[in-house]
DNA sequence: CGCCGACTTGAATTCCTTCAAGTACGGTGG
DNA sequence: CCACCGTACTTGAAGGAATTCAAGTCGGCG
């Protein structure tokens, strides 16, 4: 929405939001060292989102994808009967608005959680240097499909688990991609939502999510005062949450992944 | 699992399984012949699955692509609690294994509904005339973003949606889909799962799914034999199932989106 | 004909929601 | 510094949507 461009165009790329996003591609891909120069020579604008402010509006068509600095957002849709559904988080590196380059129109909303700083990169520009470097390409299509993988784990979290390990099913996953985008350790962390949002995040009620809360805290599960979390004993609550990180695929492929070999450049 | 392979490879190209995989991409991007040729050179074998049979196990590597011919699939995820929960539907032209190009371990399970009949195609070759063909790529990588925007919309479905609107979506969608697919009338068809399969896919029980079906009979939404569904107001039906079909992104993206112009080759 | 899986039905229970108040907290302005 | 305000959080009681358990029916197939 009301979004302050600063115009910082591209300068001092060496530790700038783009090398943020080649970091966080580099997590699960390879990067060659020409990709990613390509990548940091790319132009963005910096820009900043109050609390609830839309990085994306369903319907409409997205020029710009944003990386995240700073701050933390979900990704909603909205249902006919006035519910609101989270469907995916977004933290540091993380990319926003990206199908745009793909569709005339967004499936669905992003919004921040709390205040967001971001980058702004042109879609044309960034898919224009993704084609220049098929590695490049890659890493995207592969964190296109890691959100895949996440949401079917959502459908099967909001499906098929009852509301306690739904939730800490969520502090979980939480936790750990907070530690794998560097913000610190995975089993101690401030929250960035409400139980409010905590509810649309998982398909229940605020109401219900502090009663499950509280219950986790008595079982000595997590710990908590206000927004501020701590998993008291990690591998207790990923039995109970059901939870195992596979679907995050934290791990780069193996050299000799087809991806990784018969790409030219 | 048993998949009495033919071995009948790439001849015939013109309307064998590769044109089909073709045609699906077209219907959403733009392939200019030299790409299509490319794909349709691609080798492949012909394959057959039993009910139930699995054409992607989680947790192993998939080390080829399977193109649905005929009949329809579901991947599915299983629950610690050992409850399943069905993440999405395969229909002819549907392509199944292919992040096994991207990663070492399948995050999901692909078995069919009925019996099936697939191509496999070795996903190192699937990759390599991809990345030859940038337009090819972007047409499957969008493939790949439309699969994850339906995969965000079940996740709406399953969190913020009553039993009733929640099964008629899924009704809905299966009908446009496989109108979609060239299979046919979306609002008269033979529902490929049991009401077991249902509910797995909408985070119910059987039980549940069978009253409510009843229950959508006896309002006139729907009419009902054995598996054979018609849906009788399509308009009705869609409003009370909240269901619009731009998650599906049914449309090709106009001659100027920055992936259809950016891109080489 | 008899069997098996899929579907159907009923009754009891449970998890979660809804409604309705109340409390704590952080910020703002006097 | 404190009174005020709004938002987020908390609590209780009642209701309802969906589950569970258990039994029965239907239909296709060997």
């Amino acid at each position: 929405m009301k979004m302050e461009a600063i115009t910082n165009v591209g300068r001092k790329a060496g530790s700038g939001p783009l090398a943020l996003l080649a970091d966080r591609l580099a997590r699960h891909s390879q990067l060659p060292a020409a990709a990613r120069r390509a990548l940091l020579a790319l132009p963005f604008t910096r820009c900043r989102f109050e609390p609830k402010a839309f990085l994306l509006l369903e319907g409409e068509k997205s020029l710009a994808s944003h990386i995240l600095l700073s701050g933390f957002a979900q990704r909603n849709k909205l249902a006919g009967s006035g519910g609101r559904q989270i469907v995916a988080l977004l933290m540091k590196g993380g990319l926003a608005g990206f199908e745009g380059a793909f569709f005339p129109a967004a499936d669905h909303n992003v919004q921040a959680l709390g205040t967001v700083e971001a980058a702004a990169i042109p879609n044309r520009a960034l898919v224009a240097v993704a084609f220049a470097h098929p590695m490049l390409a890659a890493a995207l299509w592969r964190e296109s499909l890691i959100e895949a993988s996440v949401a079917r784990e959502w459908i099967l979290n909001v499906g098929r688990r009852d509301a306690r390990a739904r939730i800490l099913h969520l502090l979980c996953e939480f936790g750990l991609s907070r530690e794998l985008a560097g913000l610190g350790a995975g089993d101690r962390f401030e929250l960035p939502m409400s139980q409010e949002e905590l509810a649309d995040a998982t398909g229940l009620t605020a109401v219900h999510v502090n009663r499950v809360l509280q219950g986790l805290s008595g079982e000595g599960l997590i710990e908590r005062q206000r927004r501020r979390i701590r998993i008291v004993d990690r591998r207790r609550a990923r039995r109970a949450a059901d939870f195992s990180p596979a679907y995050l695929h934290p791990h780069k492929a193996p050299g000799e992944s087809a991806a990784a070999t018969d790409i030219p450049g």
